[in-house]
DNA sequence: CGCCGAGTTGAACTGAATCAAGAAACGTGG
DNA sequence: CCACGTTTCTTGATTCAGTTCAACTCGGCG
């Protein structure tokens, strides 16, 4: 639980009295690798901080070996099927451990709860999606004005721990290209 | 001011008071055709319910004529840089008038205050924030896993009244091709 | 040891970009 | 209301980035 208080100490002052609250309802879950967080279909009821592990955000597509990676979180990081989570309604895609997993949770019911009566729940609420959002941004300009060269390269730079964990794969999956073209693109800059 | 209590009432039960301190503190905006609602490097001061007109979001780029166009919002939708409002950051895209627009906006500071003393705040807040997530994310996943052709049929039943009033080039840029492309692909089909 | 998944390499193909030029539509001032 | 210039849209020819299919290497694991 230590290494959630300090990553919310990072993001705004915590009175003990909050922590107290917030710390009530959080859920330790443990996940093996290549296990699920959520599949398909089902409503996010949590959202969760990753104590150790990482995980990858995945469209599973109807011709298999064709599914997409929409996301990598590890470490320190929120991790939830945002769309769903705020909505309550089915997830399009999936969560999945790409190695061993354990984060701390806390429900929709809950969060609603910590909503009331603290001040940290907002920020918890808030930073997390707007982290969220300006990933999303950052991809949506990068796929509409530049290559698979440049994803690569920012992907390198901007989130260099990717590269240590993560199959060569997924990640040409999450900048949009086969295998082969990363394979090809690898070996043409170095 | 009427269009957008109806809007509201879609999304929630207004009651009376709730509705009495959010009208105190929307502010009128208007502006002509071509103009710009934002432009880079300011921060958004304000979240806006398109009253009349239409508004185009787009990055500019460093070799002019060559920008990209990131969303489109109509009458009766909210738009906001929502990235630069929810972070009170510099906004690195713009919001220009299509035509002329005339908008209800309210302000960061007040949007806080509504939150304090009204339910509907939230729901404000929350709502557009989740339709936005969810464009983007329905974005993302198209960019992925479909072609030009695919995405341009998605767009059009979509959002056919963006073909009413939007000249073609924008949307080619929306979807991520070239005016030249859309118009093979729009010959093909037809 | 043999197998299997991940990564690499090659060759052929293809969707979309680019460059260039012309046609159509639009709007602004006389 | 027409004439003009400007912007938008279309079409053609060429080029190029990335896909597809296929074969091969490498490293780890049962």
């Amino acid at each position: 639980m230590n290494s959630f208080k300090k990553h919310i100490e990072k993001l705004s002052v915590l009175n003990p009295k909050d922590w107290e609250i917030v710390s009530k309802y959080l859920e330790k879950r443990v996940f093996s690798k290549k296990n699920k967080l959520l599949s398909i279909g089902q409503i996010e009821k949590y959202i969760s901080f990753i104590d150790t592990g990482v995980v990858r955000l995945l469209i599973p597509n109807e011709d298999e070996n064709k599914e997409i990676t929409i996301g990598f979180s590890f470490q320190n990081e929120f991790i939830s099927a945002y769309d769903s989570f705020v909505s309550q309604t089915k997830s399009y895609y999936e969560v999945e451990a790409l190695t061993n997993v354990s984060v701390w949770s806390i429900s929709y019911k809950n969060l609603e709860e910590i909503y009331k009566s603290t001040h940290i729940g907002n920020i918890i609420g808030r930073k997390s999606f707007e982290r969220l959002l300006l990933i999303k941004s950052k991809r949506e300009a990068s796929f509409l004005n530049e290559n698979a060269e440049q994803r690569y390269l920012n992907l390198f730079s901007e989130r260099p721990e990717l590269f240590k964990t993560i199959p060569l794969k997924y990640i040409a999956s999450y900048i949009g290209i086969t295998p082969q073209a990363l394979s090809r693109i690898r070996r043409r800059i170095s």
